[in-house]
DNA sequence: TGCGATTTGTTTATTGGCTGAATTATTTGA
DNA sequence: TCAAATAATTCAGCCAATAAACAAATCGCA
């Protein structure tokens, strides 16, 4: 079988974008080997000829992005294999975030380590967003530092704030009282930071692909974070699907009682007012069937066969998961076909930050040809 | 610009790949361009040189999916210009639909004209799966021979359901009694389709495609199927989401009222409960309201910029509208930012059919080197 | 009428990247 | 000690793209 090409294309593809492809194959199949490949090893994985791979894997050496290592312990004749694995000393991803009541920064490497991380505590909302920002990006030039003197190479960051994002400019942060803040211009302000490339996304979002790398694989999962406000981030085949405009997974919106109690956005019976953080503080009798309907409903329409709550749910996870699961059987069409798997979190507070490290490292790997380029 | 290749990679790519993708992208060009395109405009539009797109144009035609036709009107000077187009002597779609009260079959051709249609109208649910499959099959055959008859080919056939479908099983179809059905080989069970690979889909999905295919381009849209049951079909960027075991967009049984109605489902308060078939026939008051509730749900979640009513929505769209948008405009977090449009469908009862048709001629034109392969 | 300018489409040499077979390297086991 | 086995590299060949030159056909202006 060869790979089918994104469609319908859009762009014509030339050698070039095969070599680019089959760059990104070899590397992603070391990265998901359990033990350490040889050559021949991914060769038989990836379906290319050994002389093919052993082209690309040597690029790939030279790039900085794989090292060659011991192997894994022989099994028979034959000569010796080399063994292949990612190297933790080339470039990583610098994640930063800001929320209500701190500031985070962190890095990880190639192979989804966490080498440096940074937390301050303070409530971020009287110093507005060029203060607060600033603060961040002081941060963010600590952890690039500390990188730096491991010998990583920081190829990008991304910022994970709570609100709405259109591009680089944040639009709405309600939380923070934040209205169309440019935040990368603002982090760039701190000299050490000038140079790199930062996106902006929703937390949430971030949080699901810090998930997504502890599990591993192509999962298809709905990841659900509940900050002051409740957001959703979705995640099909292994990719977070971000909606047209980035604004998609605001479930802390969705209507659950529509006659209920007014929201701050206007509408009444939003989620959140039955199972947002504060609700949650106060013992809500209603979050779990209120939950359990919003995730229903998220079920109904998307066929997700797995739903992650994280955030402020993992501590409340017991109390909370007989409620969500009795309304999913009595509410998903398709209960009684399969059932929906309901988790919490393997990651806790940090999850954001270090899915925004991940998406800097990510974008490596899913196309090394770029950073060969780079590097050359 | 290259083709950015689908990541992460999971299958080699060859230079047959590149063939493969290119040989698309040319169909594609000539498929979309408003007037009869030359060798040197495709070229123009693609990327490739005039000497690329000059052999695979050759192979295309060949393969007898595009033909050389007069040109536009000239500009200029130069050597004139011959046109391309798609051929409507090719490869053709067979669509099959069943539904509560009617069998339809229609043959598409690659340039996504509506050739022949057939329709029978009776009650299918005392008939059972067997023998109504069997009616419908040879529907299909009519079809089939009117389209050779045109010197088409048809290259495969899709079937329409109004039930959840497992690859090729109609695993429930509540409306029409049906059970875990192999729907594709009780119509092979014809003789005239034996030799035909069938696909099955939901009805909502593939009227989804229909509409898709009348708007053009690469758009992003829920389409809502107001039938017996509620289904919708989401369209993100042109491509059909169909959730991870294929049930996705069972909006019917969305939760609108939490203590409502009680539903065949089991469950109380659907959206069907208050905005199918029934309730609209029979004025209900409820109707725009709890639609405006569910569909302010998916635009929270998913982010999608445009609502298409369909089916049965049809001929009451504009009794609905005001009220849907309403709704839409109070619990939508993003209304400020961005309204919602919502409109009613283009096609009417045979958008499934349609879809049905346009999901055979959808892979012809996104993979053309397998059907040159097939004649070859 | 004729010729240069212009545009289309084809031909030809070159390049990049993969394949397959042969070759070299290094180990196990009889 | 040598055959079998496995890993990795080398090299010729192929495929599909590019770039540049060339051939074909028309317009426009003198």
């Amino acid at each position: 079988m060869t790979a089918r090409i994104s469609s319908p294309a859009s762009a014509p593809v030339r050698q070039s974008s095969v070599r680019a492809h089959n760059l990104a194959l070899v590397l992603d199949t070391v990265a998901n080997s359990a033990d350490r490949p040889s050559r021949a090893a991914v060769a038989a994985a990836t379906g290319l000829t050994r002389a093919t791979v052993s082209a690309l894997v040597d690029d790939l050496i030279a790039g900085g992005l794989l090292t060659e290592v011991d192997p894994p312990p022989r099994t028979g004749a034959g000569r010796p294999a080399t063994g292949l694995a990612l190297t933790s000393a080339g470039p990583a991803g610098l994640g930063l975030e800001i929320n209500i009541d701190y500031l985070a920064a962190c890095v990880v490497d190639l192979t989804g380590t966490v080498r440096h991380r940074f937390a301050e505590h303070a409530d971020q909302r009287p110093a507005g967003a060029t203060a607060a920002l600033a603060a961040l990006g002081r941060l963010g030039a600590r952890a690039r530092l500390a990188a730096e003197a491991d010998g990583l190479t920081v190829a990008g960051a991304a910022l994970a704030v709570p609100g709405l994002v259109s591009g680089s400019s944040v639009r709405v942060a309600p939380n923070l009282g934040w209205q169309d803040v440019d935040a990368p211009a603002l982090l760039r302000g701190v000299p050490e930071l000038a140079d790199l490339t930062i996106a902006v996304d929703n937390e949430a979002n971030l949080a699901a692909l810090g998930e997504l790398r502890v599990t591993g694989g192509k999962p298809d999962f709905l990841y659900v974070s509940g900050e002051i406000g409740i957001g959703a981030g979705l995640v099909i085949d292994g990719e977070l699907y971000r909606g047209v405009r980035g604004w998609s997974g605001e479930i802390g919106h969705v209507t659950v009682y529509p006659d209920g109690r007014p929201c701050r956005c206007g509408a009444n019976g939003c989620l959140e007012q039955y199972a947002g953080q504060e609700a949650l503080a106060a013992d809500e009798p209603l979050a779990a069937a209120a939950l359990g309907i919003a995730l229903s409903a998220v079920v109904n329409l998307l066929d997700v066969p797995v739903i992650v709550l994280g955030g402020a749910y993992v501590p409340h996870f017991g109390r909370l998961r007989d409620g969500i699961e009795a309304e999913l059987r009595r509410r998903v069409l398709t209960a009684g076909l399969a059932p929906v798997t309901l988790r919490a979190a393997s990651l806790g507070a940090e999850a954001a930050v270090r899915g925004a490290a991940d998406v800097v490292i990510r974008a490596v790997r899913d196309d090394p040809a770029a950073w060969l380029r780079r590097t050359r």
